[in-house]
Formats: structure tokens, C-alpha cells, sequence
DNA sequence: AATTTTTGCCC
DNA sequence: CTTGTGA
DNA sequence: TCACAAGGGGCAAAAATT
């Protein structure tokens, strides 16, 4: 583990990503046969496999266990956590500061590491969390303060040091001087980058094949505009359908058994018996992309009546009658023994429309082709924009445009798939309040709260951080250190003066905030240093917006 | 038995 | 899901 | 262009606590 930690402080003060590949890669070739795998796994910041499901361990178990191992109270705590935004390096400066273990104790190695997680990860049932704590805390114990660090930063999955499983992908090239679309490839098909690394070694890369049972990753679109120039788009030939405000979702069915996968390879079928049971027994095996909805009378409900069914493990009768789900299909990546992804969309829609799996609850996305002549002239700038309202009429969120000459390109967001979405409106609203952000950004205030005017009340409506560049925000954490009003913790209450405008998707009730609305997907637009306070939007203007 | 806290994961 | 950053 | 870091609202499940 001591090299692990060696390794991530390296990286993490590395900027160029080529450097970064260097080190991992060197690190993962001279590593034990045996561990290479956890290597890899670490490296992409999981502590587990995906298919091992989840570690359960947060914020107040990893408190609780560093706790056990060393004697801090809150307010040491509360300072190492200022200096660095990160729990994990504030747990290393409160050990470094502590007594030091004992010189004689087996080192950590990441496969006790590894097998300890593990063992977390299956614990359940009555007293799991103490048995969790106590298995972090036996790590914590035998760790120097770096190791502790970065058990630490596995733990929550945010190794942030600029590197992630995308270019573990690279590291495993170099490291085994094999090319790094045949890595990735092998990555896409086994979804596991701990085995990908050991067929890397091996050269045994072609090995990995996509098989029925196991997630296939999703292909992913870069969003653009409504209302620009299009240039994003080129050439040639695009599919173009609604874009649906539901659940991402794959749906296999290998000889007669359904199984459906999440974004993140989840295996949600026990969540959907609806559409499970009218794709079981289906006599064709394939796999499709499409979105889970809440679908009733040809039309998607909210996205907020889906929610009720995310993750749910036993979905009563009476929540499949009244949030009944159908897939939408829009792409095929396998039928029988033949795999698509490598086929162009245009075909891959052609088998998918003729595939005898059809029903209420596995329905074909509607779409046209478009011709695209780039640049976009005005003419299609309009036909595009009009089959967006359309879209929009249907109760969707937008548009999906294809290229229909791409393969299916799993985890990449390129120029194949655009969505085209439109904020409905922005509201103009006071900061009353400003946080100290986490990570890379523990010194600024980067995370504020604002309000909207009620008579001559500021009523909290959302947070945001995002929008505003690292400069701006830099400028701003001073004037709110010279107009804070209180502090509670990393949290100031600020005059409230500064306005910002706030784009998002849409406004919803809720009691999260004092206005009784919050807002979906909230982003700061810009600063609004020419408007006061009393210029701000309204409740009411909030709650004529939630009317949509 | 009912409520609260913690976590993970969907957007 | 969103945005901004830097190689 | 790509991969990454940092952040939001909201829900269900699993445990813990009352």
C-alpha cells in the first residue's frame, strides 16, 4: 500500500496527462502478478470491482473508525479538514500529528487491502455498520498516514488526482505495450478494469467479448445549443428522435431471460417486473439501448414519478398501476451471435425496428432521418428547431441527433451524438449564503445559496457552484469574507447583496428550501452586478415557473 | 413500531 | 445531470 | 478534444436510534 501512496502523491503533482500514464504504467508493470488486478481496480478510484456492488462505507463511518485509531476532537478535525477540503488529508496531518504507530507491524499490502473491502462490502443485517467501522478502523491502525490518506480517498471513490479508469485504460497500453483501442475495447466488453489489466499482461486482450448477462457501457452525446449555429454538426446523414426524460437503461435477453442494466452497469431488473416479464421468453436474443419511462396514454410522465420507482426492490402492485414503465428502444448492439457495435447506426436502427420483441413495455422510439448539410443553413436551422417544439409538445425534454454512419461507442462523448435541450427561463436571485468548497477548491468560497424576494423577505430557493469561472470565484471569496454576516462551520451567512442569474432544467416543489421550490440541475449563468437585490425575481415569478 | 441517519445512485 | 479547466 | 474535478435535487433501502 506504501507504493500506491507514493504512486497517487506522484500523479496527483503531475499535470501533463502523458506523465501521469507514465508513472501509472510503471507502477502496474512492476507489480505482482497476483495483485495486479487491485492495481488496476485502484488506480481507477474504485476500492471494489463494479460487480462487487457497494462498500456502504461513507463520511460518518470513516469518522467513526479514524476515531478508534487516533484521538482527535472536532475542532482538530475541523482544521485539518480546512487546510485541505478532503478528509483524507486531513486524517494524514491528524496522524502525522498523533504518536506513531509501532515500528513492528506487517506493512498493508493492497491485496489485504482489497480483501478487506471485500469483506465490508458483504457484510449486512443487523450491526453491518459497526462490523464496517471496525473493519476500516483494522486498516486505518496498520497504516502510515499517507496509506491512511488514500484508504481514505478509495473509500469515497474520489482518488482526485486527475486520473481515473479512462486512463488506466492508456496505463495498461504502455505498461504491456499493447494498442489502446484493443484496452478498450476489452474494457467495454468486460467492464472490468482489474481483468482487463491481467489479459493486458497476458496478451489475451481478444478474450473479452461481449456476452449476454454482462452490461455493455453506454454510449454517451454531447449536448447542444438550441438556438446557435450548429456547428457541430457535419455532413451526412442523422437520426433524429425526442430525447426522454427517463432512466438510461440496456435490456438484454439471453434464451428467454430478460436482465436490464443501468448507467452505471447496475443490474436493475428486479426494479421493472413489467418490462422484464414482457421481454421473458422473448425467442430472439439481443441487446438494446433505449430509456426506462413512466409511460401512460402514448405519453412519458415526469421525471418526478419515476423516481419513485428508482431502485426499488419490490415494487408493490399498487406502484406498477400507478407508475406503470415501458423501455423505449432506440439502438440494437446485439442480435443472436452477432454483435453491432461496429456497424453503423443506420443499420443497427434498420434490425432494431424489425426485431419481434415489441409490446406495451418495449416500445420503438420514433425518429426520421435528416439530411445535414453543414454548415446549417437557416432553412434547416428552422426544421431542426421546429421538431424540437414538437418534441417539447410531446412533454419531452428535447432532441437526440445521430450520426447515422457512427458505430456505438461506449463511454465516449463525441461528435456522434448530440442532444439538443433549452432552458425555459433564468431567475435572477440573492446570495445569502457561501460555503467553502471541497478538494482543489477548500480556500474559496465556490458553493453558494440564494433566495428570491417575497415581499420584503429573501426566501432560499437553491445552491449552486457551478458556472462561474475559478477567477470570479476567487473574486467574489473576498468580498464575502468582508460582508459576512455569521459563520457556522465552512458555512457564512453573507449580506445579501450580490445577484447571480440561474439557468436550470425546471422548478419543482419542495421542502428542501424556505420558498417551498427547488430547482433541477441549477447553474449559475453569470454574475449580475448591475441589478440590486429589490430587482431580484419573485416567488410568484418561482411559482408560475413550477406550473410547467 | 416509528422515526432518523447514512449511503448510493438516478437525473 | 451540469460546468470550467488544462494538456 | 478529451478526461477530469467539483457540484446540485431527490428518492429508496438499510441500519441505527428513539
Amino acid at each position: 500500500m506504501r507504493e500506491f501512496g507514493e504512486l497517487c502523491e506522484a500523479v496527483a503533482n503531475t499535470a501533463s496527462r502523458t506523465q501521469k500514464v507514465r508513472l501509472v504504467a510503471g507502477y502496474l508493470k512492476s507489480h505482482a502478478p497476483s495483485e495486479l488486478a487491485i492495481a488496476a481496480t485502484f488506480c481507477s478510484g474504485r476500492p471494489l470491482p463494479v460487480s462487487a456492488g457497494a462498500l456502504r462505507i461513507g463520511g460518518s463511518q470513516m469518522l467513526a473508525a479514524a476515531a478508534r485509531v487516533v484521538a482527535f476532537d472536532d475542532s482538530d478535525v475541523a482544521k485539518a479538514y480546512d487546510r485541505h477540503g478532503d478528509f483524507g488529508g486531513a486524517l494524514a496531518d491528524l496522524m502525522e500529528a498523533g504518536p506513531q504507530r509501532s515500528l513492528f507491524h506487517a506493512p498493508l499490502t493492497i491485496a489485504k487491502v482489497a480483501s478487506t473491502f471485500a469483506q465490508a462490502a458483504r457484510c449486512s443485517g443487523s450491526g453491518a455498520t459497526r462490523a464496517r467501522e471496525a473493519l476500516f478502523a483494522g486498516l486505518l491502525a496498520d497504516a502510515t498516514p499517507l496509506e491512511a490518506k488514500y484508504l481514505v480517498k478509495l473509500v469515497t471513490g474520489e482518488l482526485r488526482m486527475g486520473f481515473k479508469e479512462a486512463l488506466v485504460v492508456d496505463a495498461l497500453a504502455a505498461a504491456f505495450d499493447r494498442p489502446a483501442k484493443d484496452v478498450r475495447r476489452a474494457l467495454m466488453a468486460s467492464g472490468d478494469i482489474g481483468e482487463v489489466a491481467e489479459l493486458a499482461r497476458d496478451d489475451r486482450l481478444p478474450s473479452a467479448t461481449i456476452a449476454y448477462g454482462k452490461p455493455v457501457g453506454f454510449m454517451l452525446a454531447s449536448p447542444i445549443t438550441f438556438g446557435g449555429r450548429y456547428a457541430e454538426l457535419e455532413d451526412g446523414e442523422y437520426f433524429v428522435e425526442d430525447k426522454f426524460d427517463g432512466i438510461r437503461a440496456q435490456a438484454q435477453v439471453k434464451d428467454g431471460q430478460p436482465f436490464l442494466f443501468s448507467r452505471r452497469l447496475n443490474d436493475v431488473t428486479i426494479s421493472y417486473p413489467e418490462v422484464a416479464a414482457a421481454l421473458r421468453g422473448c425467442s430472439t436474443n439481443f441487446i438494446a439501448d433505449g430509456e426506462l419511462l413512466a409511460w401512460r396514454d402514448g405519453r412519458a410522465l415526469p421525471f418526478k414519478s419515476l423516481q419513485t420507482r428508482l431502485s426499488r426492490v419490490a415494487p408493490d402492485a399498487e406502484l406498477l398501476a400507478s407508475v406503470p414503465l415501458s423501455f423505449m428502444a432506440f439502438d440494437l448492439l446485439a442480435e443472436q451471435d452477432e454483435f453491432l457495435i461496429d456497424h453503423p447506426l443506420a443499420e443497427r436502427r434498420r434490425r432494431l425496428e424489425r426485431l419481434p420483441a415489441f409490446s406495451d413495455q418495449f416500445v420503438l422510439s420514433p425518429g426520421t432521418w435528416l439530411r445535414v448539410n453543414a454548415p446549417v443553413d437557416d432553412l434547416q436551422r428552422s426544421d431542426l428547431e421546429s421538431r424540437f417544439s414538437a418534441a417539447r409538445a410531446r412533454g419531452n425534454e428535447g432532441l437526440m441527433i445521430k450520426a447515422a454512419a457512427s458505430g456505438y461507442l461506449p463511454g465516449r462523448r463525441g461528435r456522434q451524438w448530440f442532444k439538443l435541450k433549452r432552458e425555459l427561463a433564468t431567475l435572477d436571485c440573492v446570495v445569502v449564503a457561501v460555503e467553502y468548497g471541497h478538494g482543489k477548491r477548500n480556500s474559496v468560497l465556490s458553493d453558494y445559496t440564494f433566495a428570491v424576494r417575497n415581499d420584503d423577505k429573501l426566501l432560499t430557493v437553491g445552491k449552486a457552484y457551478s458556472g462561474l469561472t475559478d477567477v470570479e470565484i476567487a473574486e467574489k471569496t473576498q468580498w464575502f469574507l468582508q460582508h459576512t454576516v455569521s459563520r457556522r462551520g465552512r458555512r457564512l451567512i453573507v449580506e445579501p447583496e450580490i445577484v447571480v442569474e440561474i439557468a436550470f432544467d425546471i422548478v419543482q416543489p419542495s421542502s428542501l428550501h424556505e420558498s417551498g421550490f427547488a430547482l433541477r440541475f441549477p447553474r449559475i449563468v453569470r454574475l449580475r452586478p448591475d441589478k440590486s437585490p429589490t430587482e431580484a425575481s419573485t416567488l410568484d415569478e418561482v411559482r408560475a415557473l413550477a406550473q410547467h
